[in-house]
This record gives C-alpha cells, sequence and structure tokens, in this order.
DNA sequence: TGAATTTAGTTTCCAAGTCAATTAAATTCT
DNA sequence: AGAATTTAATTGACTTGGAAACTAAATTCA
C-alpha cells in the first residue's frame, strides 16, 4: 500500500508560512511609511499599556531572540522612541519604557495597523476570525 | 465614548506571527539534524513531485524572493541537492531539478516531517486543522 | 530588420539576525 | 563572608535576506 504525497500546501508549516508572509507584506508597507518594522510596533504597542517590561519578558512577548531585541532596541534609543532604564531591585535587569515621541508616533500607527485589521476582519468575517484566533492560541 | 484597547493577541498579525514561530521552531530543530534549512525543505519537496519549474516559479510557490532563492540555490547546488539547467525554449529562464542525492535525503526528512505534523494534528484535532488550513488559505 | 522595451535571473551593497562568548550582577553553598 | 554558580543583557563574528542595479535573452514595434 503506496503512500500518495500531499501537496505542499497541506502542510500546516507552509499554510502558516503563506498567511505569515501574506499579511506581514501589507503591514510592512504599511509600517514603512510611519519609519518603523513590524518588530519595533510591537515593542511600542507593548509598552505603551504602561506595563513596566524586562528586555527578557518583552523579548518573549514580543517574539523576538534576545540578542535581536537588544539591537532593535540600539536602534530604536537613536530614533528616540524608548529609552532603557535599569532596575531598581535587581541590576542586571533593564527596563525598557516608551518616550512621548514614541507614544505620540503610536498614535499614528495605531490608525494603520487598526486599518488593517478590519481588512483582514472584513475578508474572514467575524466568525472565523475568532475561530482562527482560537486554533492558533493553540498552536503557540 | 472611548476605545479600549485590544491586547495584542488579538491581532491577527500577532496570533499568526506567534503561531508560525512556535511551529518554525520545531521544524528548524527537526531540520537542523538533516543540515538543511526550511526554504530548502520546502524547495526539495517542490521539486520531487517531478515537476519542472523554473527559478521564478518555485520562488512563488516556495515563497521566497528570486534574489533569497539565487542564492539559497547557490548553496543547495554546492551541497549537491539540486542542479540548475537553462531552459530549451527560453534561454533566461532555468529550471531547477533535484538530485538523486537530495532525493536520497529527501526520505529521511519526509519522515522527520511527518512526524511534526502528526503532532500538530494531534493537537489541533482533525476538525480544527482542516478549518485552519481552509482559514489560512483565506488569508494568503 | 534592428532599435527599444520587457522579462528572468543574478549580483552587489548594506541592514538585520543567529549562535556563542562575554560582562556584570545576583544567588547559592560551604 | 566569600568562592562558585546562575541569570540578564549585550557584544562579536558570521550568515542570511532585501532593495536596487545589472546582465542577458526574448519580444515588440517602427
Amino acid at each position: 500500500m503506496s503512500e500518495l504525497q500531499n501537496p505542499i500546501e497541506d502542510y500546516v508549516s507552509y499554510a502558516l508560512a503563506a498567511a505569515h508572509r501574506a499579511v506581514n507584506r501589507s503591514l510592512v508597507a504599511r509600517l514603512k511609511k510611519h519609519g518603523v518594522q513590524i518588530e519595533a510596533w510591537r515593542i511600542m504597542e507593548i509598552l505603551d499599556t504602561g506595563r513596566r517590561l524586562t528586555m527578557g519578558e518583552l523579548a518573549q512577548i514580543a517574539l523576538i531572540n534576545p540578542p535581536a531585541l537588544s539591537k532593535l532596541v540600539d536602534r530604536m534609543v537613536s530614533n528616540g522612541f524608548v529609552h532603557r532604564q535599569s532596575a531598581q531591585n535587581d541590576h542586571r535587569q533593564v527596563n525598557l519604557l516608551i518616550t512621548a515621541l514614541g507614544q505620540k508616533r503610536m498614535i499614528q500607527i495605531r490608525a494603520e495597523i487598526q486599518d488593517q485589521d478590519d481588512q483582514i476582519l472584513q475578508q474572514l468575517g467575524d466568525e472565523q476570525t475568532k475561530k482562527l484566533l482560537d486554533i492558533l492560541g493553540g498552536l503557540s
């Protein structure tokens, strides 16, 4: 009994990569207008809630490896979007904070992001979107 | 009336990135044992069906930009997994073909991939997996 | 036909990411 | 206490990816 080879589109890994690529593409294009990359948006979005996070916590939530985060934060600091502050309890830790400029920039960016998310919502429908988020949550 | 800010986990873009990252991580770890990266696997998986594809077609299907594909193929050629053949009709085009060594390697790799996919299937269940592929298809 | 344009693939230059090593601070253990 | 270990973040060497420029072949059109 011979196995029939699935087309590559049927691999979860492939389907995820394709969808991720498509969504990222349009997001990158939108964010480029504001001079930030997706990861920088994630960082600012996370920090803008006011939570006080260390680099390590941020790396986990923002889906960025620590070395890449360090370097990206260097750039964001020199752009004036965030600043580092060494933690008072543990001097090894660094808290990252969003600046006033960063917050101002986020107002414009958030409109762009909202627009993109609305477009996806419209494309998939409310129910499918919810289902998608639910299933994806089970993979992370 | 004030807008309540969604947590970042509710953005489709974030949920996709998180799931993609998680799935890729384990896939990368598995493929590393065989000395190939995910994109190289995709290329060989696609070529192993025997279809005669140009670099451009392959780039689209394998989700790789043309310059990155060129460079990856250079490496794969020097590893002996694939070889280039200029197309007979149109000498600008290049057909990429998998070698016997590449096919041999794919037998081992496919077992690994199958194992990973089975694990996901088990994690999500048959129905959710199908639903996921269906919804993701609408985004690509 | 042959000059101008388009298309396919590659190359170049630069930006960004990874892995492993490093630094500095905190914690553990004797 | 203080030596040894663990933890947090960064740095350094190297690899890979992207945008734009480039080469070569095919096609269009005057």
